[in-house]
DNA sequence: TAGGCCATCTGGTCCT
DNA sequence: AGGACCAGATGGCCTA
């Protein structure tokens, strides 16, 4: 793990200036405070744990460098936007897989999924409201 | 060398 | 009171 600042805390030294309290309450406010940033990395990684998980299943093209966090959303985002809509204008087609496909779409069922899916009444039951349209690349994208 | 990305620290706020 | 979460600040590493 990379140590980039060593802070007054963590590494013991003492603050410009005086401080009032009893050393008893510095010593322990001092031991909360590591403790506070020790969980606070603990958070961090697991957060980055999060992140690395979904670059390996978001596409990535050009296996050269990792995506940042930042594009990783974005990507995720993108990626989750072009599968629902594979499976919208698949599902609106009586294709060849329709049966097979309409077996998957019992296993996700909007009201399971209330954050991604969201289905306008008054416009019928079967039309998708885009939660949100978002940019990538510079485009914007309604999805 | 500047800019992007990241890890870490820190103080504030909210919740249990 | 203490933990979780968040945003700002800071400084290191890397690349064009």
């Amino acid at each position: 793990m990379k140590s980039r600042r060593q802070s007054c805390t963590d590494s013991g030294s003492e603050s410009s200036e005086p401080d009032s309290r009893t050393p008893e309450k510095y010593e322990t406010a001092t031991r909360r405070r590591m403790a506070a940033n020790a969980r606070e990395r603990k958070r961090m990684q697991g957060l980055n744990t999060a992140f690395d998980r979904l670059r390996k299943v978001v596409p990535q093209w050009g296996q050269d460098k990792k995506l940042s966090k930042y594009e990783t959303l974005q990507m995720a985002l993108s990626y989750i936007m072009a599968l629902n809509r594979i499976l919208t204008d698949t599902r609106r087609h009586n294709g060849p897989h329709r049966q097979w496909l309409d077996l998957q779409f019992d296993h996700v069922q909007p009201e399971n999924y209330p954050c991604l899916m969201r289905y306008d009444s008054s416009a019928g039951e079967d039309t998708y409201v885009p939660p949100f349209s978002y940019q990538f690349d510079g485009h914007q994208v309604h999805a």
